[in-house]
RNA sequence: GGAUGGGUGUCGGAGUGGUCUAACGAAACAGUCUUGAAAACUGUCGCCCGGGAAACUGGGCCGUGAGUUCGAAUCUCACCCCAUCCGCCA
């Protein structure tokens, strides 16, 4: 959501926002219809304080002849105003869809591009690994080595299910106990949280999910979601609150499962583990004072930490800033962080790292008081830490060796027990 | 699932039909005092929309929506949410 008197001073700028992102949204039409929204604003405000005046008047009144002419033209008064509340709802109703769906301006830095084949690189880290031997993809690898029952999985939950099991398991165990020390020991001032996946529908208006993603996101019988990322959660847990100036910036490190119904990819990466319905991740969110450049340092920095999780893996990565046509309705820029699976060649997407600018928090209501008292929408990010199973594609096949056994990572081994994973 | 109570500003909390322009307290900010701080005292102190260069000014906001009434934070109804107790259960 963005704030309707930027739009209308800056309907130029939302138009080639919204061209960008190969949105389609008509400008002019919000404007045409806030137009009318004020007239009855204005109008029905009148009415109310010519209500207010006879009002008075009535209170010191003693006649009863008086006051009875007094009550009857204020009726007429009464009516005026029913009649202007009656429009005044149905613009209203237009001017808040409407609203939802003006796109957030995107950042000049992002390129332009209708996907993600368009998506311009930034940083390369990390040697492409030479393998001497076929490659094998994670399913093989997994599978050989009792780490991943896939068969199981979809018998238990339907398509797209898998079970992690023995080093499997115990592999994402030690990833999450790994990123949990990297925060604990390096980043001290992102506070921990374990956040709700069941969520209620406002958190994902909020978040900037609803209405548009409705196709995407599992719903209970009572009318709650299941969110597909931690951040929903985080973002909702300041929602509504003032903060002070001295308080920001917010970071936390949260952790939750997460369920996406991938509804319009059916036929995209059916096999193995890389898109699932449900998985667990750790989501970085900072909330931050309102200014561009803050914003940008964070955003910045989020980056980077996940870079640095990933160095210390010693995974092949690069990062991609994302094109216009591949931003989604409130970003202002993104990058992805796609890591080397080299049974596909190329690099997949492990990460997505987003700011919204005052977006998400004009849904939501956070706000803080700045230097002047005046209280202000924060500033929102959030980039993902590490999420599995998928990462897990890219450890074992960039760590394979020839004889289907896989070198741990040594950062995990004291998590593992272990510095290889063999066949039993 | 059954029963009861409740949603008021940043927070606590009063107000049950008409000076409510929402008391009072806390927090916050500024000042006085002080070597400095604390305390005390004084002052400022909600949000949204419109008009205005500004001081200011009109309107709205007491969970949401509808209704009753000349008039609603206050009465009625519906919905949402919260709390407590009972039941069930991990």
């Amino acid at each position: 959501m963005l704030d309707i008197k930027f739009i209308r001073e800056n309907k130029d700028l939302i138009e080639a926002g919204a061209k960008k992102k190969h949105l389609k949204f008509d400008v002019s039409e919000l404007i045409l219809v806030d137009d009318k929204r004020r007239a009855l604003l204005t109008l029905t405000e009148d009415k109310k304080a010519e209500q207010n005046k006879f009002n008075e008047q009535i209170i010191k009144v003693t006649d009863t002849a008086k006051r009875g002419q007094l009550i009857m033209e204020m009726k007429m008064v009464k009516d005026d105003l029913a009649k202007g509340e009656e429009e005044l709802k149905e613009v209203m109703k237009q001017w808040q869809l409407l609203m939802l769906q003006v796109p957030n301006i995107p950042d000049m830095s992002v390129p332009d591009g209708d996907d993600d084949t368009a998506n311009r690189e930034h940083t390369v880290w990390g040697d492409i690994p030479k393998f001497d031997f076929p490659v094998k993809d994670h399913i093989e690898l997994m599978e050989k080595l009792d780490m991943v029952d896939l068969e199981a999985g979809t018998r238990i939950a339907g398509f797209r299910g898998y079970i992690l099991k023995n080093d499997g398991a115990l592999l994402n165990y030690a990833l999450w106990q790994f990123v949990m020390e990297y925060f604990r020991e390096h980043k001290k001032d992102y506070s921990p949280m374990l956040v709700p996946s069941l969520v209620r529908r406002e958190t994902l208006l909020g978040t900037g999910y609803l209405p548009q993603g409705e196709d995407d996101l599992y719903k209970t019988q009572d009318g709650e979601y299941l969110a597909g990322t931690a951040e929903v959660s985080t973002m909702s847990y300041f929602s509504g609150k003032l903060l002070n100036e001295s308080e920001l910036p917010q970071k936390v490190i949260a952790f939750s499962p997460a369920f996406r119904r991938e509804a319009g990819s059916h036929s995209k990466d059916v096999k193995g583990i890389l898109r699932v319905h449900e998985f667990m991740k750790f989501e970085q969110v900072i909330i931050c004072e309102a200014n561009h450049e803050t914003s940008v340092k964070h955003h910045e920095e989020l980056r980077e930490n996940a870079e640095e999780i990933l160095r210390a893996l010693k995974l092949p990565y690069h990062v991609v800033v994302n094109c216009g046509g591949d931003l989604g309705l409130g970003q202002v820029k993104k990058y992805d962080i796609e890591t080397w699976v080299p049974s596909q060649n190329k690099y997949r997407e492990t990460h997505s790292c987003s700011y919204f600018h005052d977006f998400q928090t004009r849904r939501l209501n956070i706000k803080y008081k700045d230097a002047e008292g005046k209280a202000k929408f924060t500033h929102s990010l959030n980039n993902t830490a590490l999420a599995t199973p998928r990462i897990l594609i890219q450890i074992v096949e960039n760590y394979q060796q020839a004889d289907g056994s896989i070198k741990v990572p040594e950062v995990l081994q004291k998590y593992m027990g272990k510095a290889v994973i063999t066949r039993k």
